[in-house]
RNA sequence: GCCGACGUGGCGAAAUGGCAGACGCAACGGACUUAAAAUCCGUUUUCGCGAAAGCGGAGUGUGGGUUCGAGUCCCACCGUCGGCACCA
């Protein structure tokens, strides 16, 4: 019935035109520096989208709306006289696209294929001004040729401390390599998923079971590629600092990234000559530390264990291997532990104390190792209480007894603890620290939470890893022999053990005589670490991206990198943390200009469902883009999510919304056109051009121009169009219509709603002068303040903070006058009759505040 | 438990420390129409008084504070959402 309904303006006639005409005039390809065309006199802009995995179900309401953003400052800039860079492409390696292949028995290649088919044209609907020349996709050989390539340069370099940079390791004078590349093999328990057949990062387990499918996870160890993310821990702190990102994001990064300042040190065994390294933050508090805790993993237990105690502890090892890590976090309610029988010797009181296992200490995290300061540490305290362990305060917090400060785990002063008795705490770390280092008992040091990177995957759809192995030995396939693509894969199923399914390509896997290929490909993440580089320089088969684009589009003046990067929180601490690490080790290597990517950040919201759930297949309440569309078109679409609120928060769907502003276009539209006796839109007889602009209308246009400006430059899209609404109502009633006001709203308002905007200036063009620009590169209206100064002002009156009256004043009225003016009224002497005046606050232009008691 | 963000009409929201509720939705009234839709014009935070124009009071989660003046700044609490979760 609806559909039926004659639209309020033929957008289903004129946005497929103006979609049509800007894909055949390549109106928004962008030129490189040395390219014919490009002009070198412009400044840059990059403007880039979280560009999205194709995945089945195309596009929903969430992609637009960063995509429409990025979409208006991009067409704001380059009205603004500047080159811009709006690039789209396609993550398109990934588990859902190699698990839908599986259950449809369609190549992944194929699907994928038809899925990105599907969300380009979806995306040309809406009317994107991105410069389709550079699109990319992660799966394609042409690019993850260079995937591999970057991989190759994480193998061949390692972290050099003393430059605090990564360095070719070729400039690394130990003895065994290996063991300090970027890129390394390693032997760890990892999430294994045998329903999906691989292992899985930490971030794709939740709650024991895999995010995709929800099968059982479990821990087993296994050979698996590292990144060492860890090197650059500090790095990925320290240059946060410069950017300008939510603080919110910042934050998250911060504490993923777990920066720990503090000490090892070193407790001898009571027999033997081994020792103990534990890491803490409290070094003050060990004169307290009345028993030792290792991780159940721990190597040194299969050592330590008395003879007695190795039942016991074996069955503890062996359950705790079989717990989650869920069970042995959430679920543990209750510390559980075993004594090994072993004692220690505390390096700062010759105490002995003794050494037990319990699963609440990480093998991960610091050393392994605690030593256990029950007084000080709740975790501590409830193990001791458990197992009837001594408790001994040594910090005394502020107006508490030593018996009332157990349990205190803040700041306080030192006691019971003869070298540095009296104390407070941050003295006293700093004292104990220096005592311990001039013994070699120990040395001040800094613990990340931050894990290096689980690179490998046992999957078939994504990029294999350029490595040869050899004798047990691994070594680098030479650059000249990428891209490696995969096998060509009937059967690309998991193999239901940690074999990946590559193993079935007996032929590809055998490289030589002696030489098989690495079996694992990368994770998702590795296409997206650094696509943003590939936009410089899509098509170029030299290099990943040629010097000269590289320094245009990243460099570019202080401080560089992308300009403006929007795409949702989910990505915090994944790809946002990923990314900054590989272009940091490019930074290092000399490969490109900045050591960060994306200068500026903005996150958009979540938007929720009209009963404001978060949308789901299951609740129903899902919106497709495409009913919008054919319904209100695509600038009504574009334009109602950016007025929905403010970008970063998260809102509610509403239909009647779009409604509203697919009015608000219709009375954009009927400025000027209007409908003849036959009901064909022909334009206005309203319009004139020979009309002059009046005072009043003038002085809205140009509040409209500076606040739309404004808005766009700081993101408030949602300002920007009620202001655009105010205009467009205050010109609605005007007859004759002046053409040139109504030419500037349509400047205005062309990033948001290109293809109404086009229309109409095309037929202004046509029924008046045609101007000598098009729409899409006219220069940005300039406001002129002169317009915006009224010669009278209305001030507000209060009497002690209360609104009593309201007076016009001429605008160059002096203070002396206006509170002379306010006095008189007779509404504020009705006010202050019987009070003194007290005081007089004149806000010039605003309001006036008497003081009266 | 820890960290962070946010609490404003029936709804989405707006407000450099200076007239709270712009703009839009919904609702109601009117014009146009044979009628409806569309369109246009108006009303709409709330309570009290008033036939009405209007007049007066209250009001931005709760309680305090700073200030001539607080939605906005500070403190405490309550609630919602997000992140982390034995990280020594």
């Amino acid at each position: 019935m609806s559909s039926d309904r004659r639209k309020p303006y033929p957008f289903d006639l004129f946005e497929p035109k103006w979609q049509a005409h800007w894909d055949a005039h390549e109106t928004f390809r962008v030129r490189n520096p040395g390219e014919p065309g490009f002009d070198a006199s412009r400044p840059k802009f990059y403007v880039l989208d979280m560009f999205p995995y194709p995945s089945g179900a195309g596009l929903h309401v969430g992609h637009p709306e960063g995509y429409t953003a990025t979409d208006i400052i991009g067409r704001y800039k380059r009205m603004n006289g500047f080159n811009v860079l709006h690039p789209m492409g396609w993550d398109s390696f990934g588990l859902p696209a190699e698990q839908y292949a599986i259950k449809t028995g369609q190549h992944p290649a194929v699907t994928t294929a038809q899925n990105v088919a599907k969300f380009k044209t979806q995306l040309k609907t809406i009317g994107f001004a991105y410069d389709w020349s550079r699109e990319i996709a992660t799966s394609d050989p042409d690019y993850y040729r260079w995937t591999q390539w970057i991989f190759l340069k994480l193998y061949n370099s390692w972290f050099n401390p003393a430059s605090n940079k990564a360095e070719p390791i070729e400039t690394y004078s130990g003895e065994n390599p290996d063991s300090v590349r970027l890129a390394y093999v390693s032997e760890a328990p990892v999430n294994w998923c045998p329903g999906l057949g691989t292992v899985l990062a930490n971030e794709e387990v939740i709650d024991g079971k895999s995010e995709v499918g929800g099968y059982p996870v479990e821990r087993r160890p296994m050979r698996q590629w590292m990144l060492r993310i860890t090197a650059f821990g500090q790095r990925l702190i320290d240059e946060l600092d410069g950017l300008t990102w939510p603080e919110s994001i910042k934050l998250l990064q911060r504490n993923w990234i777990g920066r720990s300042e503090g000490a090892e040190v070193h407790f001898q065994l009571a027999e033997g000559d081994r020792r103990i390294t534990v890491f803490t933050t409290r070094p003050d508090t060990l004169f307290g530390a009345t028993y030792m805790v290792l991780a159940p993993e721990h190597k040194i237990v299969d050592e330590i264990t008395v003879e007695d105690q190795w039942p016991a502890v074996r069955e503890y090892r062996e359950r705790t291997a079989r717990k989650s890590d869920l069970e042995r976090t959430e679920l543990a309610k209750e510390k559980t532990g075993v004594f090994t029988g072993a004692y220690a010797i505390n390096p700062v009181n010759g105490e002995r104390v003794p050494i037990w296992i319990a699963d609440y200490v990480l093998q991960g995290y610091g050393t392994g190792a605690i030593m256990a300061v029950p007084a000080h540490d709740e975790r501590d305290l409830e193990f001791a209480q458990k197992f009837k362990l001594p408790v001994k305060p040594v910090v005394l917090a502020p107006g508490k007894s030593e018996e009332e400060s157990i349990g205190f785990c803040d700041n306080g002063v030192a006691v019971n603890s003869p070298l540095i008795d009296g104390l407070p705490t941050p003295e006293a770390k700093s004292k104990i620290s220096t005592w311990l280092e001039e013994r070699g008992l120990g040395k001040r040091s800094i613990n990340f939470k931050l894990r290096d990177w689980l690179f490998s995957r046992q999957r078939y759809w994504g990029e294999p890893f350029p490595i040869l192995w050899e004798g047990g030995r691994h070594r680098a396939l030479s650059e000249s022999e990428l891209p490696l693509t995969p096998p060509p894969l009937d059967d690309f199923k998991p193999t239901g053990t940690p074999e990946p399914p590559l193993s079935k390509a007996v032929d590809w896997v055998r490289y030589s005589e002696t030489a098989t290929r690495e079996l694992n490909t990368m994770p998702q993440w590795a296409g997206s670490c650094w696509y943003y580089l590939r936009y410089c320089d899509p098509t170029n088969s030299d290099r990943f991206v040629s010097k000269a684009a590289e320094e245009y589009w990243m460099g570019g003046g202080q401080p560089g990198g992308v300009d403006l990067y929007v795409g949702g929180t989910e990505h915090a601490v994944l790809h946002l943390l990923y990314a900054r690490f590989w272009h940091k080790v490019l930074f290092d290597l000399g490969y490109v200009s900045t050591p960060e990517p994306f200068q500026r950040l903005v996150n958009q919201g979540i938007i929720l469902g009209e009963d404001g759930q978060k949308m789901s297949k299951s609740r129903g309440n899902v919106v497709n883009p495409d009913d919008v569309i054919s319904q209100y078109g695509a600038d009504a679409f574009r334009l109602y999510e950016m007025f929905m609120g403010p970008l970063e928060q998260m809102k509610p769907w509403s239909m009647t919304g779009v409604e509203g502003v697919s009015r608000f276009l219709a009375r954009v539209w009927r400025l000027v056109m209007e409908e003849n006796q036959a009901g064909e839109w022909v334009p206005s007889q309203a319009l004139s051009d020979s009309t002059p602009v009046d005072k009043a209308l003038l002085k809205v246009l140009h509040a409209t121009i500076k606040k739309v400006g404004e808005d766009i430059e700081s993101l408030s899209f949602n300002t920007a169009i009620s202001q655009m609404m105010i205009c467009t109502n205050a010109l609605t009633g005007v007859s004759p219509r002046p053409v040139s006001a109504i030419r500037t709203l349509l400047q205005l308002l062309n990033p948001f709603a290109p293809h109404l905007t086009a229309e109409l200036w095309e037929t202004l063009d046509r029924r008046f002068a045609a101007s000598p620009v098009s729409l899409v590169d006219q220069p940005w209206p300039k406001f002129n303040p002169a317009f915006l100064v009224e010669d009278e002002i209305e001030i507000v009156i209060q009497v002690n903070g209360k609104n009593r009256d309201k007076l016009v004043v001429s605008k160059d009225a002096s203070k002396e006058e206006v509170e002379a003016a306010a006095k008189d009224s007779a509404k504020v002497q009705e006010s202050i009759d019987g009070k003194t005046v007290r005081k007089v606050i004149v806000v010039p232009g605003k309001l006036v505040n008497i003081v009266a008691a």
